[in-house]
RNA sequence: UGGGGAAUAGUGUAAUGGCAGCACGAGUGACUCUGGCUCACUUAGUCUAGGUUCGAAUCCUAGUUCCCCAGCCA
């Protein structure tokens, strides 16, 4: 890290932390967390969290924590706690040995109540969870005390023993905060502190029936492991008083919330219980299905680490909750994936090419550069022969103005092999392209015309025998518009899915020399994309997901083509 | 409706009383053995109305719009 990305600061959350510092308000300490709960799978959005927890701690010589805020035994998994571990490690995420578990601190939290209680700050409540919203009150009149709230604190202390002794059922009792049941802010109109679950706890398993609620807890997570900056997003602004609230009544070590503008994406939709659906449901395949905005979707999808890092540090930290345009997500992939694919030749929509004049039966090795971004990368040879494939959407019979591809009469360049000009269409029964024949120009070998002769386009092709079969696997937008979520009453996030979000296409053609590719590959296919191999891929079948595609001029020269001639 | 937040080009974000800048997008052109990359240029903004000030995106007043909160979820 340069001198200048580790003391400037960028946002107004560094702007604090780097004030702290020059105060020493924490004895020049950073320590910041990551607390995810285990009951689902990271996806981008959580990207933006954890990028700014890790990167602040290191830009500070400070530490972060992951810990695993597992308050809630119905919803809560080993699988995701793995799979979680998983996706950071991938993204570059380092806690060293700071990995924690909320349900660890359980005793001391109980401590921590039982203090609460005898200082009269706490009382346990015989109301329902109906009686409860009831006595609530609404956004706009004040609530009513519970008749509990005056229980005496040796009645409060037995009870709230044998809550945890298991002596009743889910549901029946609670401990609250006596707080103001007149508060404008609902959250610290008494807020339950502890409720009575008796399940199996994915860690802890039947020690405990009773589990705090988050509010409770995490202030508490974050005194106990000596958090400075405890970050979260802006839904937690309203809780902040209550998370203040119980810190100073216990007289402990108290670190500051800030919250910040979460994260949205363009085009996806980022809830969890959205993304749950769109797995349950079945319009997707499963949660790394590469359309999902999943870490894991991301990553079967192609996508790097680092490309996901540059776009949250260009997306920046601000307290107004937008939407990212998913163009820059995809801008910053290009161009990381630019510096670092390898160039390979694959054609998606094969269209035969005989070269009448090359001999029959020749084959010859041409010299192809592995990537012209990066020297180092060197090159590699491939086979041409008599027979190639080349993209269909290459050649046109009758091409319109601004085509430069093959068409009739018209010479063009196959890359690193030679010119060749279309000299004859051969056509099925049904009038369709389904070969052409071509002549070359022996003097033009390696793709340069001796005489300076130019040629407007350039095309990717693979030797016919030589090439391999390969599935591939288009992938576009999940959803039709912008902000999927903005649908009519009545109607949800489904009804805008993009029914082309996937496309297979299994007879496609790729040189020989990713033949031992293995999953998780990436390649530029050249001319059309970025791709990457799939886990389902093998020797004997081998599959490919679209990334992204390159910019593609032609494709905007054709839309407004369209469009003039409506 | 009570409370808590937020409003700067199409989008995201800087400027903390002193030249409204950057990136993405879009458009035009140059270059090119990828219609890629790269480069150049263009486009386009301070929510509204008052006020303070030599000077306001920034401070004050009033308004507008949007987001969050009535789980024994986090």
């Amino acid at each position: 890290m340069s001198k200048e990305e580790r003391t400037s600061a960028a946002d107004f959350i560094r702007a604090i932390v780097a004030e702290d510092m020059k105060t020493g308000k924490w004895g020049g300490r950073v320590v910041t967390r990551f607390p995810p709960e285990p009951n689902g799978y990271l996806h981008i959005g959580h990207a933006k969290a954890f990028c700014l927890d890790f990167d602040i701690a290191a830009q500070n010589d400070g530490v972060c924590h992951l810990r695993f805020d597992d308050t809630n035994p119905t919803a809560e998994e080993q699988e995701y706690i793995d799979a979680i571990q998983d996706d950071l490690r991938w993204m570059g995420c380092d806690w060293g040995e700071h990995l924690y578990y909320a349900s660890d601190y359980f005793p001391q939290m109980y401590a921590y109540a039982e203090q609460l209680i005898k200082a009269g700050h706490a009382y346990v409540c015989d109301l329902t969870a109906e009686q409860t919203r009831q006595h609530r009150g609404s956004l706009t009149e004040p609530g009513k005390d519970s008749p509990y709230r005056n229980r005496s604190v040796q009645e409060n202390l037995d009870l709230f023993h044998r809550m945890r002794a298991g002596e009743f059922p889910d549901g029946s009792r609670t401990l609250k905060a006596k707080i103001d049941m007149s508060s404008p802010n609902l959250n610290m109109r008494d807020p339950v502190m502890y409720r009575i679950i008796h399940a199996h706890h994915h860690r802890q398993g039947r020690t405990w029936c009773i589990y705090p609620m988050y509010d409770w807890a995490h202030g508490l997570e974050d005194s106990i492991e000596g958090v400075t900056h405890s970050l979260c997003s802006l839904e937690f602004e309203n809780h902040r008083p209550l998370y203040d609230w119980f810190l100073d009544k216990l007289g402990v070590h108290h670190p500051q919330q800030i919250e910040f503008a979460r994260f949205n994406l363009t085009y996806t939709v980022m809830s969890k219980r959205k993304l749950r659906r769109l797995v349950e449901e079945g319009h997707v395949n499963g949660w790394d299905d590469p359309r999902m905005p999943t870490l894991r979707g991301l990553r079967r999808r192609g996508y790097t680490p680092e490309s996901i890092r540059e776009c949250m540090r260009r997306v920046g930290m601000a307290k107004f909750t937008g939407t990212t345009d998913i163009a820059l997500l995809e801008h910053c992939l290009r161009q990381h994936l630019n510096k670092c694919s390898p160039r390979v030749m694959a054609v998606l929509r094969p269209l035969k090419v005989v070269i009448t004049n090359y001999p029959d039966g020749q084959t010859e090795q041409l010299e192809a550069v592995n990537n012209p971004e990066d020297p180092t990368a060197g090159t590699r040879s491939i086979p041409f022969s008599r027979e190639i494939y080349i993209e269909q959407d290459d050649f046109l019979e009758d091409p319109p103005k601004k085509f430069f591809r093959l068409a009739p009469g018209r010479e063009v360049r196959l890359r690193y092999a030679y010119f060749i000009t279309c000299t004859e269409i051969i056509k099925d029964a049904a009038g369709r392209i389904v070969e052409l024949h071509c002549t070359y120009d022996p003097a033009t070998r390696g793709g340069d015309s001796p005489e300076g002769r130019k040629v407007k386009a350039t095309l990717h092709w693979v030797s016919a025998e030589h090439s391999l079969p390969a599935e591939v696997r288009l992938y576009e937008h999940l959803f039709t518009c912008e902000n999927p979520e903005d649908v009519g009453e009545g109607r949800n996030c489904t009804d805008n899915l993009n029914p082309h979000s996937l496309q297979v296409i299994s007879d496609c053609r790729i040189e020989p020399s990713v033949a031992d590719t293995v999953p998780g590959d990436r390649f530029q296919f050249e001319r059309l994309g970025y791709f990457c191999t799939d886990k389902d891929s093998s020797k004997t079948k081998l599959i490919f997901n679209r990334t992204v595609t390159l910019r593609d001029t032609w494709a905007k020269i054709q839309k407004q083509q369209r469009q003039t001639n409506r």
